[in-house]
DNA sequence: CTCGTTCTACTAAATTTTTAGTAACTATAC
DNA sequence: GTATAGTTACTAAAAATTTAGTAGAACGAG
C-alpha cells in the first residue's frame, strides 16, 4: 500500500512525457531508449517507476507474452490541469492569471507572445461563435 | 552537508510565499501564524524549514536579541524565473510558449485573457517605444 | 537440449522532504 | 530569585522519491 497523493515527481514526469508521445502502448524498454539513449538510468529503474505510475493510476499495464504493456490511462491535458493547479496555488496563489502575466513579461519570447495574440483572437473569435463557457 | 539542488519543496515555496508577502523581515512564530492559523504545523517544523532555507540560500538569518530574524535573500522574480522553467521542462518541454497556450485555453478566465490582452498591447507599446529584448 | 539474453517480480538502499520532539537558554512576572 | 513561557539548536524519524540489484522465468540461437 502506499501513497495518498497521485502527484506526479519529477522523474515520473520525465517518463509520461515520452509515453505520451509515443502515442499508443510502449514497454520499458522503449521508453528507456528513447527518455535515456545513454543509460542515464537502469532499465530496473525505468520499469520501477513505471510500475509506480502504474499503481498512481496514470498507466495501465497489459501483458503481452512474456513482456508487459503500458498504456497511458489518463490524457496528458487532465494531468496538465491538476499539475499546473497546483503550481498556481504554490507560487501564484491560486492565480493562473498572474502565471500567464509572469509569462508573458518575463518568459515569452516575440514569437512565442504573437502567437499567443493568435491564439487569443481565436478563442474571440469561438465566444463569438457561442460556445459557451467550461466548468 | 547536504542538497546540491536548491530548488524549492511544496513546504518551502508555502513559507517563502508568506515571507516574501510580509515584505520585510520575520520570525518563526509571524511566519507560523500567517501560514498555519490553527497550528496544522508544529512551530518546531516551520523553524526547521525556515532554517532549510537559510542553507539553501533563500534566507538570511540575523539574531536579533534572542530570535532569529529571517529575511529573504532573493527575489521572488528570480525563484520563479528558476521555478517556472523547471515546470517548462517538466511539463512542456521547455516550451514557455506551451505553457502560456495552455493557460489561455484551458485556465483562464474571460477576466484573465482580458487582462492579458491588455498586458500583450501595453508591451507592445514599450517596444515600439525602442526597449531592447531582454536576454 | 543448453547457453546467453531479456524480461519480470521482488526487494532494498540512498536521498530528499516533511514533520516534530527534546534540552537548554533567556526574559520576565511576580 | 524562581517559575513560566517563548525561543533556539540539535536530533531524529516518517514518508516520499529515486535508484538499482537479484532470482528466476521464458525465449531464441546453435
Amino acid at each position: 500500500m502506499a501513497q495518498k497523493k497521485h502527484e506526479l515527481s519529477a522523474a515520473e514526469w520525465e517518463l509520461m512525457a515520452v509515453i505520451w508521445e509515443a502515442g499508443g502502448t510502449v514497454t520499458v524498454r522503449e521508453v528507456l531508449e528513447t527518455a535515456y539513449p545513454n543509460d542515464e538510468k537502469a532499465y530496473t529503474t525505468v520499469q520501477t517507476l513505471m510500475n509506480i505510475l502504474v499503481e498512481k493510476g496514470m498507466l495501465r499495464r497489459e501483458k503481452r507474452g512474456m513482456v508487459n504493456q503500458y498504456t497511458p490511462a489518463v490524457r496528458r491535458e487532465k494531468v496538465l490541469d491538476a499539475s499546473m493547479s497546483t503550481v498556481a496555488d504554490r507560487m501564484f496563489r491560486g492565480s493562473f492569471g498572474a502565471m500567464a502575466s509572469f509569462l508573458v513579461s518575463r518568459k515569452l519570447s516575440e514569437e512565442d507572445v504573437a502567437a499567443l495574440r493568435r491564439l487569443l483572437d481565436e478563442q474571440d473569435a469561438d465566444d463569438a461563435g457561442g460556445r459557451e463557457a467550461k466548468k
